[in-house]
DNA sequence: CCTTTGAGTGAACGTCTGTTCACTCAACTA
DNA sequence: TAGTTGAGTGAACAGACGTTCACTCAAAGG
């Protein structure tokens, strides 16, 4: 049906003409559904190369939908682009909430969260393959929404840390370094997965042993600063 | 003189006209001069947005060339992007010969090589941006190729670690693993120098409290393993 | 019931795209 | 000096691009 190699799910327009269903859609449903149907074409167009090399047309075309129809619920691919950024990350903290609920202290943290950061990317792939992609290449304002949104997760993990105590003798600065040190090795732990979803095995256990070693590390450390 | 916001250096092909120069170019000279200029125009309009989404008609235009006469030098802008990519670590790899036989030892490692790595990092803008946006967003083919430059490089510095014994007590898949590590922390930083280049001095500072928080820990480290 | 609203249509526009082809004409070679 | 080579030309192509505009026609609402 479509001339690119990408498969996405149709979105079914005739929905209302199939037969038994009497009942039809409210204005907004359709409209909420139209909207989700263009960001996953997006999502899977722009999984082929990227966001900026992608067009209104093909996304139009992979919905089944005119091209100026787009413009009733996006005013460019930009803001298409922001709204899958938003998108990305509310799932993102919603799992983070989860590990830190699930793993107050370091020994646990390791192997209690890398696990569901990992099933998490499993089921998210597209997401973030979109995230590790528009990160770097993305148009500017795209970056700058996803460099913020880690900005915020990292401050999240000091503060977390600095609760937990498990640092106790590191300045306020090099709990934030720390915090920036983790986050860098899992954002790049998950472009690690998102790129080859077959050695997921290997890469956690690859992880899990860099990790130890990092934390192995920065527990013995001591700050020379105050505060 | 060009519609777009990127300012290169003009290709001055009319070069044989100024006046005094009596002596002309050879054949081969001029090609390469041509290329250079396809090089430097095509790395110039990937810097607003990426590889991809760039036009072979926008590189012909920038270099002053007619769309033709590209496919004398490039069978597809796909195989410019692998020649940008050689042309990028053939410059990095020389820099990191310079680390290597300037800092044996570990605490030095830190001191003497971060420094030269911005510095580098700053004298090569252009193709060190290049590299953080097709590393995750380039073709595949492109992507491939860096993936696999940044291995060789984690392998060098695996068996230089082990060659200078600051790691006697660990596994030999240990010691690949931490120069991964060590790797991404680089690749991170690099990115960030990229970004920001006004807060090199910052970057620079936490990256160095970072990389000894990481070695300290990793020096403390003991492989459970064999081998 | 009659009016308003707004998601989706379809044609049209000027511009840009990759690629082909036959060509020129200066530098090289024999 | 005569002949070959090959980097760069310029026209032409069929198609895709973003954006505009006036439009339809069900659902929503008074």
């Amino acid at each position: 049906m479509s001339t690119t190699a990408v498969e996405v799910v149709p979105y079914d327009r005739a929905m209302e003409e199939t037969a038994e269903a009497g009942e039809g859609e409210s204005r907004a449903e359709r409209k909420e559904r139209t909207r989700r149907a263009i960001l996953d074409a997006a999502l899977a167009l722009a999984a082929d190369s990227n966001l900026a090399a992608i067009s209104l047309r093909q996304v139009a075309k992979q919905v089944g939908v005119v091209p100026t129809a787009f413009y009733r619920h996006f005013g460019s691919l930009e803001l298409l682009g922001l709204a899958l950024v938003d998108e990305s990350f509310r799932s993102l903290r919603l799992m983070l909430l989860d590990v830190w609920r699930h793993a107050p202290e370091y020994r646990d943290f390791i192997d209690g969260s890398l696990p569901i950061v990992a099933q998490h990317v499993r089921e998210n792939r597209s997401h973030y393959a979109f995230i590790a992609r528009e990160r770097t290449a993305g148009p500017p304002r795209v970056r700058e929404a996803i460099r913020h949104e880690i900005e915020l997760i990292t401050r999240e993990l000091a503060t977390d840390i600095a609760r937990s105590g498990a640092a106790e003798h590191y300045s306020s600065k090099d709990i934030g370094l720390l915090a920036d040190l983790i986050v860098s090795f899992v954002v790049t732990m998950a472009e690690r997965l998102v790129e080859d979803p077959d050695s997921e095995e290997r890469i956690l256990a690859d992880a899990r042993t860099q990790l130890r070693m990092l934390l192995v590390g920065a527990l013995g450390w001591r700050s020379t600063g105050r505060t």
